[in-house]
DNA sequence: TGTACATCAGTGAACGCGCGTTCACTGATGTAC
DNA sequence: TGTACATCAGTGAACGCGCGTTCACTGATGTAC
């Protein structure tokens, strides 16, 4: 299917949103990013505002944590390695949204029929931790997990992390193309490890699965 | 010492940038929050970025885990208490914080001038998790905590936990007044016994010092 | 096939408004003699 | 003490500019006969 005219203006005003910020993301720069003229943007939104809510309904990533049944990985390979692959992709997820998301708290009207928005389709952010939530629980009755851990402490701790880390990395204006690749991988494996492990001074002894 | 004309501009900004948002911080709003005219605003700033800056430099909460020696807790109290302390701490500075903070990304250039800012005065987001690293660091010297942990991942998974909650929390306008207080140290408990014990499955033993 | 008209995607140019900023000014306070 | 002047914090009113938005319009395409 060709482009359309609005998916070119959707793709415009999330390039200047990325490349320039909220701020700057004036009618003429996202008209000029799109190839067409500002009298276009009117005839296909019914304002700025309403054109921002869609660029964030439709253009946003979705992490694939969310949108795959993380169910088929319990008992597949180890914890670990499981987990290590969800930190990756949450954390990369968090690096192209967040510069995003985060500049809509300059304006809380705007910020406030996101969210509207984003209740009305059930979704929000927070359901990120609850699907990693629900993979560990299930791990746990697989007997793979602690039972007597914290499946919500844990999952909130290792998405926690890549949140902090992606803030990180955007406040230095770090983009993914100078992710060494390696660096995401060690982030995610000490994360991991620290998770799996526990601080607390125990008996080391080599545990079969992970 | 009498509060200054310069104390009540940065502390008009401020409220205008956390009620308003970044975005309706004009200087008509900013003049009227501070009881001055707006031309009185550029009497004592170069001009509305300047006064940005300013704010975030003097108005910008410190989080006590930063300002104070954690070393001192090393072998006082227990680990477990220790942390829950800080993630409390650091929960809450985030979101005072984070609002504002969030909101520069919304003006790329407003954000590189913040960073240089906070560089050159040997600041940054990052020294949060270093400061919890040392501190388990320390303990691990000590013995109070598994040599076999990562201290920097264990340190990354607290933290960015605390920021992810604040996040969530701020999307959701929910300010510290509606901070049931036992919600924040039943997180704070949550998320350290998450870490002190770890997933994996090993015999349970009671050990002494946590 | 040609002709007349309807539809529709898209635009150039203008609009009023509110923004950041400046300027000439005021009135209170301090100071010299 | 009174008088003349300097200093200084603060302001009302205006400025040009760029913003979001609208309107009358164009030119290409489709359609009926």
């Amino acid at each position: 299917m060709a482009p359309t005219t609005r998916d070119a203006i959707l793709d415009g005003a999330l390039e200047v949103m990325r490349t320039r910020g909220l701020a700057h993301a004036t009618t003429k720069e996202i008209a000029r990013a799109a190839g067409f003229s500002e009298a276009t943007l009117y005839k296909l939104f019914a304002d700025k505002t309403d054109l921002f809510i869609c660029v964030l309904a439709e253009r946003l990533p979705v992490v694939g944590v969310v949108s795959r049944d993380l169910t088929s990985l319990v008992r597949k390979g180890t914890v670990a390695a499981n987990l290590t692959m969800m930190v990756a992709e949450i954390e990369s997820f968090y690096e192209a949204s967040l510069p995003i998301v985060m500049s809509l708290f300059s304006d809380v009207d705007l910020l406030a029929r996101h969210r509207e928005a984003v209740r009305a389709r059930g979704a929000g952010p927070e359901i990120i931790v609850r699907r990693v939530t629900e993979y560990l629980r299930a791990e746990q009755a697989a007997g793979r997990v602690s039972s007597a851990a914290s499946a919500n402490g844990a999952a909130a701790a290792l998405v926690g992390a890549c949140m902090q880390r992606a803030v990180l990395r955007c406040f230095d204006n770090l983009g993914s193309n100078q992710h060494v690749g390696s660096d995401l991988a060690a982030f995610a494996n000490d994360v991991v490890a620290a998770i799996m492990h526990g601080l607390s001074t125990r008996p080391l002894r080599p545990v079969a699965d992970y």
